[in-house]
DNA sequence: CCTTTGTTTAACAATTTTGTCAAACATAAC
DNA sequence: GTTATGTTTGACAAAATTGTTAAACAAAGG
C-alpha cells in the first residue's frame, strides 16, 4: 500500500496562503487557487472538503504563528528597549511574509465578531503578558525614556508604525513613483525609524 | 410627466458606500445592498447597470472626495505644523465616515495595478503639492522642528498613526475587551498624541 | 499478477450571484 | 381620461462558483 502523501495537500495550503495572506487576494476562487498551485481543482475538496475549510485553516494558522511570536517576546524577560527591537524583528519577518495578515484578521474579525474567540484567548497566559507589556510600557515613561501617554496608545503607535506601511504599499508606489525594490529599502530604513520614533533616546 | 426623482437611485448608493468603505464588506452581493436598502435588487441594475460599476463609482467618490480635501490642505499655505493639524482633522473626518478606504484602495490598487491611473493624476497639480510638502517636511528638519529622516518616512508616519487604529479596531476590541466607545475616545485622544510623536516641540 | 489504498481526473449537479425583460405602476402634462 | 415618461416589480436567463461522484490511475504488498 502507498503510504500518504502530503505534498499536494500541503502545496495546495501553501499557495492558499500565498494567494489570501501574501498577495491579499482574499476573494480568490478555488479555481484561481488550484490553477496556481497547478492542480486539479477538485483536489482542493479531496483534501480541505470545502473552501471555507481551507480558508479558515490558513487564517488560524497564520494568526497562530504571529501571535505564538509575539508572546514568545513578550515574555522573553529582556530589558524594554531590547524587547521592542525584538517586537519589530519578529513582526518584520511576519509581516514580509504575511503582509496582509493584519487586514485580513481586521475585516473578518468585523464581519464575524464572535467567530473566532479561541484566536484569542487561545494561548495560556497571552491576555497576562500583554497587560504586564503595558505595565512595563507604564513604568518606562515614569523613567522618561518614552513620551507621555495612555499605555495603549504607545502599543497602537508600535503596530502602527510598523503594520500601516506593509499594507499601504500599492498606494505609495503609485504616489510616489516608486519600484518594489526601493519601497522595500524604505521599509527597511523604517526600523530604525520607528524605534526612535517610540524612545526619547 | 414626471420629474427625475433620484432618491432611490441615491439611497443605493449610499447605502452601498456605507457597506463597502464603512462597513468594510467589500464582497456584499447585490442582494446584500438591495436588502440594506430597502430596495428590489433589479433596481441596483436600472440605476447603476451593474454591480461592477456601482462599486467602481463608490470608490471613485470616496477616494476623489478625500484627496480634493487632502489637497486643499496641502496648497493652504499655513504654517508647517497648522497644516499637518489640519491634515490630522481633515483626515480623521474623513476616517470615521469611510474607515476601510484605504484598505480598499490598497486592495484594489494590488489586484488591479494599472486601472485607477487617472485617479491619482486626476487634480492638477496635486503631485506638485505633494513635492512640496515633502519640500516643507525636510526644510521643517533642518529647523530642527522635527526629527531627522527621509522626508518620506515623516508622511508614511503621519498616515500610519492617523489611519492603522482605525482599520485595526476589531482587533483591539478583542485583544483589550473594550467598547466601541471607549475606543472612539482612544481614538479622539490620539489626534493629540499623534502631534506629539511627529513634533518635537 | 492481483489486491489494496490512496491519488487524480473529468463529468456532472447544486448553489449563489449577476444580469435581463416585459409587464405593472405612478404621476405629471395634455 | 389619456398619454408620456420614468419607476418598480417578479419571473426568468446566464454566468460564476462550489461541491459531488464515479471511474481511471499509481504504487506498494502479498
Amino acid at each position: 500500500m502507498p503510504v500518504k502523501d502530503c505534498k499536494t495537500e500541503q502545496l495546495i495550503k501553501d499557495t492558499a496562503k500565498r494567494i489570501f495572506i501574501t498577495e491579499g487576494k482574499m476573494s480568490a476562487t478555488t479555481q484561481d487557487i488550484a490553477d496556481a498551485a497547478g492542480v486539479n481543482r477538485t483536489l482542493l475538496h479531496y483534501y480541505f472538503r470545502s473552501r471555507d475549510v481551507l480558508f479558515n485553516m490558513v487564517f488560524k494558522e497564520a494568526l497562530t504563528k504571529l501571535r505564538e511570536r509575539l508572546h514568545e517576546v513578550l515574555g522573553s524577560g529582556l530589558p524594554f528597549k531590547m524587547k521592542v527591537e525584538n517586537l519589530v524583528n519578529v513582526f518584520y519577518e511576519e509581516l514580509i511574509k504575511s503582509p496582509y495578515l493584519e487586514t485580513f484578521i481586521a475585516l473578518h474579525l468585523n464581519q464575524h465578531p464572535d467567530k473566532y474567540e479561541e484566536m484569542f484567548t487561545g494561548l495560556p497566559g497571552g491576555k497576562e503578558r500583554l497587560k504586564n507589556f503595558l505595565k512595563e510600557i507604564q513604568s518606562e515613561m515614569e523613567k522618561g525614556s518614552i513620551a507621555e501617554m495612555k499605555p495603549l496608545n504607545f502599543f497602537i503607535n508600535l503596530f502602527a508604525l510598523m503594520a500601516y506601511p506593509f499594507v499601504a504599499r500599492p498606494i505609495y508606489l503609485k504616489m510616489f513613483d516608486l519600484t518594489d525594490q526601493g519601497y522595500n529599502k524604505i521599509l527597511l530604513e523604517r526600523k530604525k525609524n520607528i524605534i526612535s520614533m517610540l524612545f526619547l533616546k
